[in-house]
DNA sequence: ATGGTATATTCGCTTAGACGAATATAGCTA
DNA sequence: TAGCTATATTCGTCTAAGCGAATATACCAT
């Protein structure tokens, strides 16, 4: 239940919702896109992601000068369904959804994060051109 | 969003998800049962019930010198939606399961909130012995 | 090495929240 | 009225957590 509780406090706080949020529409994102978007202070961001991330509710990997943050892989059954009735939840969330719609502007204008929405593995490496 | 963030905030901390289970688990409770069950100080219950209700969670109501308080009645689908999936969530939780047996245990053997086991109008004034 | 960019961490401050002990209040009964 | 019981609130203390500003670190390019 202490388990449970860590849970729900790492979800207890608006900004951390709303990168949560941000997370499950992108697969993958680096801190100033989610700065961008949110028009929030990059230690803002980049603190929220480190409490994210205690809380396992986060995965975050080094790519050159990035860091991208990424749902974490659910690590039981209990946690599956947790993400999935948040994603759930935050579909049918007005804030939720205007912040989706900014984050899919801010792609197609190519922030930062363009290249994470090439998903790896799946086009041939020879055919990436990587932001760098 | 916020009031998304003010549920979980709610929701995260362990003496306050315990008391949701046992009101999941027997409709309505008084404080002193409450503390009973959970091993907890008057003090602790009361102030955790009271953070549960300004959260809008959970409702009580007075009857006669006890306070008796359930689950709140859902203000909107969402946040119907979220009681349920936690009550799920607290049915297949070893420390929940504890709580409730124990709960089941102290009413078989006639704590005080025995009589909020029947269900107001279920069985006709005339009948009721009502513990005083 | 130098410098630049992206991110993390520290510092100082302020507020929220958790706790037990003590006290206050509400409602009952005699 | 007085006294009892159940519950709520206050007080003092401690820790967690939020914030911006400043600083540190990691990685890359030249």
């Amino acid at each position: 239940m202490d388990r449970l509780a860590v849970v729900f406090k790492a979800l207890s706080d608006e900004t951390r919702l709303r990168i949560v949020n941000l997370l499950f529409t992108s697969g993958e994102l680096c801190v100033c896109d989610i700065e961008r978007v949110m028009g929030c202070t990059q230690t803002k961001v980049s603190r929220h992601l480190a409490y994210l991330r205690k809380a396992q509710l986060v995965d975050g990997r080094r790519r050159g000068l990035w860091m991208l943050y990424s749902i974490a892989h659910p690590r039981n059954p209990e946690q599956a369904e947790i993400l999935g009735f948040l994603a759930s939840l935050l579909r049918s969330n007005d804030l939720a959804r205007a912040d989706a719609e900014r984050l899919a502007r801010e792609i197609r204008n190519g922030c930062c994060s363009t290249f994470t929405i090439i998903k790896p593995g799946s086009i041939p490496a020879t055919l990436l051109i990587e932001k760098t």
